[in-house]
DNA sequence: CTGAAAGCGCTTACAG
DNA sequence: CTGAAAGCGCTTACAG
């Protein structure tokens, strides 16, 4: 730290300064931290030199407001404490930094009030893109970022808007799938547990499941209540035990209310997995490999999800486009669901 | 949106053009969207309809730039998806938010390269406040910081920097209590469980309940290995439980290793908790309270800490000086841990 | 209460 | 390769 920086106290130093101790124009210190700019390997030392002498750090702001590009990416979520989308935060946020993206994180919650605060605020910090993984945009807001030139990218929220991108996972085949095994498995009295929310994901699941069991001739017991959390699987697991015909498998619709299913089923009314009753989950959230549950379930394509929103966050503003993209959710088998007839 | 809106295609309207539409100055339009400003009700209506009509939102990048506040508040962090640290990040970036800041991310990992990256990046964006949460930042990196007026804040980290907020756990009461009910319990051969990262929190509470049980004339066995997550723990327990003394009480630095410590106790060697073996974990996540584990833990005080760093954040700078509270973790109780001789 | 003007810290054609 | 100048979009004394 120079004498200078001491005594100035409580302030930035500035690409004048640095210029006047390496005796240069401030637009050499500015080439010298823009990659490819024409700068002689001189008078670039000099500056580097200079700036690191005086603790210079390139301002952001100013430099997004010339380059109309601020370099920050918006992440627009609700329940960050959620094992998948803390996972999904933690993979997206990594991937863009090194992408050399600033990520902001707007707490948004799912009240579409709350995505539209936090899509002016996207506006506001003149974001390159935003991404929403909660909650649903008014048109209307979306459009301004569309039209501001921001991408906007909708992670598995199956609305529509022109000009967007939508990425989304393949519900139906894995709901499909739940059916298949848990015909294979022998059971005969389904189960489908969701929570109260009714995100279009949840809905998607809820309804490809029932549907092919349908084309079984299955019908199954269906409970929907709460959060989607550990605590509604546990009511809803207690709830249907005490019917008087309880189902023998359950499709619960995120692995957090299977735990919850399991836990009950298990603890309050002694039933085996899975030769009593079977259960299949979706996310492959860490705790669905802990041996308490080892359960069999479908797994989020995280790494392929974040590797195409990187994608689409570096596509020039020129070539933004509608596009939607749908990754499977690989099938999981463990213990949890019977293989066979019993 | 209007006719001019949609013909300017990709491009933010500035004040200037809701000033030429509401027939008022470009400093009325600013004074608009200043809280407090003297401005009539008549023109800020004026220019209130015209911003709406163009949709035109301030840029802050230039705001921050005239007012030397961007508003920003930057998130060290790492390990993101883990349920202490996720469940911190979504108090915290709400609370900020309803304060008015704009929370950026930085997932920086515990490496302090990368660290010192992320608190370049701090300073690029001219963030009124940084917070670390993981990892330890150089010195001089932290020096800069606090020379720029940047507010500095610490969470468990335990090392101390001039004019820097720290904010810590008193591990030493937690770690205490936890010998004691291990005593108390007529636990005889307790045992330690912790990850091989040695953070200061995790260090501190191994130190402060070894030294514990050493002024009651007892020693524990210590297990130290891999990250801090589920399956060092299960490793700690299957290894602990193949020892010629397999210990009867564990205290487990984080309840992702006390869970992993009671499935492998349980579903490998068939004890009984808390008969055969208590647990007492630390951080009070979700899963804690699962009836599969029902674990006694201590509760990270996180609402405790959003609060504070809170008000740290919106302390003026002249007021900035280096302070550093402690807050305890309360301890619950639940059913893993016997609470009287056999 | 209001507008003209200066200035925040940068980048980028434009000449040389 | 280099510097002087214009300009990004705002805010804030300064007069009136």
């Amino acid at each position: 730290m120079s004498e200078a920086a001491n005594r100035r106290q409580a302030t930035f130093v500035s690409a004048e300064e640095v210029a006047r101790l390496a005796g240069v124009s401030r637009s050499a210190v500015s080439r010298a931290f823009t990659p490819g700019a024409s700068i002689s390997v001189e008078t670039r030392q000099r500056v580097e030199a200079a700036a690191a002498q005086l603790g210079y750090h390139v301002n952001h702001l100013a430099r997004g407001l010339m380059r109309h590009e601020s370099g920050i990416v918006c992440l627009v979520v609700a329940d960050i404490h959620t094992p998948y989308l803390s996972r999904l935060l933690d993979y997206l946020s990594r991937a863009l930094q090194e992408a050399g993206k600033a990520v902001m994180v707007l707490n948004a919650g799912r009240a579409t009030k709350n995505v539209e605060a936090a899509l002016r605020q996207t506006l506001n910090y003149r974001a390159d893109a935003t991404i929403v993984l909660s909650g649903t945009p008014y048109r209307s807001i979306a459009r301004q970022c569309l039209e501001s030139g921001q991408r906007l990218i909708l992670i598995n929220r199956d609305d529509h808007f022109e000009q967007t991108v939508g990425i989304s996972v393949d519900h139906a085949k894995a709901a499909q799938t739940a059916a298949m095994l848990i015909r294979r498995g022998g059971y005969r009295r389904p189960a489908l547990v969701s929570s109260g929310i009714g995100t279009p994901s949840l809905n998607a699941r809820r309804d490809h499941f029932l549907e092919a069991l349908r084309m079984a001739d299955l019908t199954a017991q269906v409970w929907e209540g709460g959060p989607t959390a550990y605590q509604s699987g546990f009511q809803a697991g207690t709830e249907l035990m005490t019917l008087p015909e309880p189902p023998d498998a359950v499709f619960a619709v995120t692995d957090l209310l299977a735990c919850g299913v399991m836990d009950a089923v298990r603890q309050r009314f002694n039933k085996r997995v899975p030769d009593d009753i079977g259960v299949i989950g979706f996310d492959d959230i860490d705790q669905a490999s802990w041996s308490s549950y080892d359960l069999t379930t479908f797994s989020q394509p995280v790494e392929a999800i974040t590797a195409y929103t990187v994608r689409m966050v570096e596509q020039k503003s020129a070539e933004i486009q509608a596009s939607s993209r749908t990754f499977e959710a690989p099938l999981i088998w463990r213990s949890s669901l019977r293989a066979t007839l019993p």
